[in-house]
DNA sequence: ATATGTGCAAAGGTTTTGCAGGGCC
DNA sequence: GGCCCTGCAAAACCTTTGCACATAT
């Protein structure tokens, strides 16, 4: 089912080439959908699958994949970038995280919180939204149990 | 009143020092406050200032007044790390930012727009909230202005 | 043939660390 | 003295870039 998606990734690449590397970054992502990966962890993963690719090759995958709008570029402040797949037919899908700052691990919330205050800041301050990016930073239920 | 401010904060240090050193890295959050300074920003202010500062101690500067609840520390996707004054007597006051990608300059929200959303996330997902980040992605009204 | 893809090494930038010297309590 | 503060240089990372070679169209 991995060979599905990227069939149907394939004819986004436009100009592009989708070289067997660039679809091993992509199924390494679709293995992984749960987590927000950083060039070094693709890096190290493609390693695993007997591939080699080169770190370098890795960062320009990731822009080309981000350029193209099936990889979504994460910040989590912790001195890397990191990428999470875009579902494709599902553009207008954002979601956010939540970060524990006792285990680092973070957790998705699925639902899109901020339909209506976009169109709410759209107007006060006449800037045009074409994207968010919401973080709740706090402690998670397991690290707060461990306090006890 | 700078002076005034920073009386304020002395009580603020505890077990550390307000050194002339430290005493000018506040110094320069308070005279740009509309400002989010990186390392090298500050350190280059403090230059300017006439100050002889080592960037090294730039940076445990910036770690320690994190710590003491003076600054925030600040992601924009750009690579470094940006920090802000705290207003102090203010902690609950929230705001959110405005990155317009063109011209990457960023705008204040000052409105707190989550304050109903987090008792939401907490419940929904069982998760202690302390701190929330928002950022909007979009195009300034001068921009968009130029656009045509 | 021409354009695109890739590896390697080097370079650039930010941030951290070790160590030695200086200052304050 | 002991603890903190600081500068300098080096180191550790992450990321980008140049160049030469390989590969696909």
């Amino acid at each position: 089912m991995i060979k599905n998606k990227i069939g149907e990734m394939e004819n986004l690449f436009k100009e592009y080439r989708l070289t067997p590397k660039r679809k091993l970054v992509l199924e390494i992502f679709l293995e992984n959908k749960e987590r927000h990966l950083s060039a070094r962890e693709v890096f190290r993963l493609s390693r695993e699958k007997g591939a080699d690719i080169g770190l370098a090759t890795i960062y320009r995958t990731l822009e080309l994949l981000e350029e193209l709008a099936l990889l979504h570029k994460l910040n989590f402040g912790d001195g890397r970038s990191r990428y999470e797949l875009i579902p494709v037919n599902d553009e207008e899908h954002h979601h956010h995280h939540l970060i524990c700052l006792k285990c680092t691990r973070i957790f998705e919330v699925k639902d899109d919180l901020l339909q209506q205050l976009e169109s709410v800041v759209e107007n006060k301050y006449n800037f045009k939204i074409v994207n968010h990016n919401l973080q709740f930073l706090g402690y998670c239920s397991k690290c707060r149990q461990s306090e006890k």
